[in-house]
DNA sequence: CCTTGACCTTCCCATGATGGGAAGCTCCAC
DNA sequence: GTGGAGCTTCCCATCATGGGAAGGTCAAGG
């Protein structure tokens, strides 16, 4: 199997082929006499695994860690359940902050009217000297 | 005003200051004898603005748009909501995708012993021949 | 046999937003 | 005049991915 034909099977682009081979999370495959990369089954099956992994927003780190953790016949369900969990708390924290914005943003153009006029409560809380993150670097403060 | 002060004064790292002005989001500030940026008020007043939009999650781009629709004076309050409503679609989009992870992740988590034994429903699901995106290239097919 | 074109190879560059750090100024306080 | 904090520019790294060039290869069809 070429490249093209093992990216058609597991969803992977041929460029994130290479470069997982590149990066160490695949193994260099076996090359034809014409320099050409060669898939199996395996190979294929692994790169299914990285797609999904991916799909559920597992960073590449972690699809290797996971993706170890599979090939490791001996491993115990806790160490894959750890990188699980840890992954939900982010995912978790992520969706909170993002529902955050869209709360006030929805909240903003809600009083928005949309019209023709120039006056616009978006920009006006945009502009506005509500509460900015207070800077705390490490400056002298020599005005 | 030096770079240190604005920043300090807006929340947006001097690194990032100097970038805006490299790519165009704020105008190049006056320089010193000593060739340092000097920042009023009404700079600050701008770099806030952007910080608070960055913190909405816009990106550098709309932010520029919301930048521009604020300094002008006749715009439509209608543009900017047209901006803000975009966004909201798109953060909505993204929630709703997280949100899917999430779901499967937490389920698969907690069918997952985590204990001492090998056997991981979590691993099990990402090795799965289940829906695979079916790749969509126009290769030759040639096998 | 030769062309065509789809495929493969490597290499470099770009994204978006940010940070890190080096090398070399300036400026201020002591 | 010295130390150190601040400023300047410049380059590099991140993360995952794509774009594209330049060149080799293979298969099919005239």
């Amino acid at each position: 199997m070429n490249i093209g034909e093992a990216s058609n099977a597991s969803g992977v682009s041929a460029k994130m082929i290479r470069y997982y081979e590149e990066i160490g999370l695949i193994r260099p495959m076996g090359r034809t006499g014409n320099n050409y990369r060669v898939y199996g089954e395996e190979e294929v099956h692994i790169l299914r695994f990285i797609k999904r992994a991916r799909n559920l927003g597992f960073s590449l780190e972690e699809t290797e860690t996971l993706l170890k953790l599979w090939q490791d016949k001996s491993r115990e369900s806790a160490a894959v359940k750890e990188v699980a969990t840890a992954h939900i708390g982010d995912l978790e924290r992520r969706i909170a902050e993002m529902q955050g914005m869209l709360k006030t943003l929805k909240h903003l153009a809600n009083c928005c009217g949309g019209d023709n006029r120039p006056n616009c409560p978006i920009l006006d809380d945009l502009a506005g000297d509500g509460t900015v993150a207070p800077a705390k670097n490490k400056m002298k403060q020599n005005a």
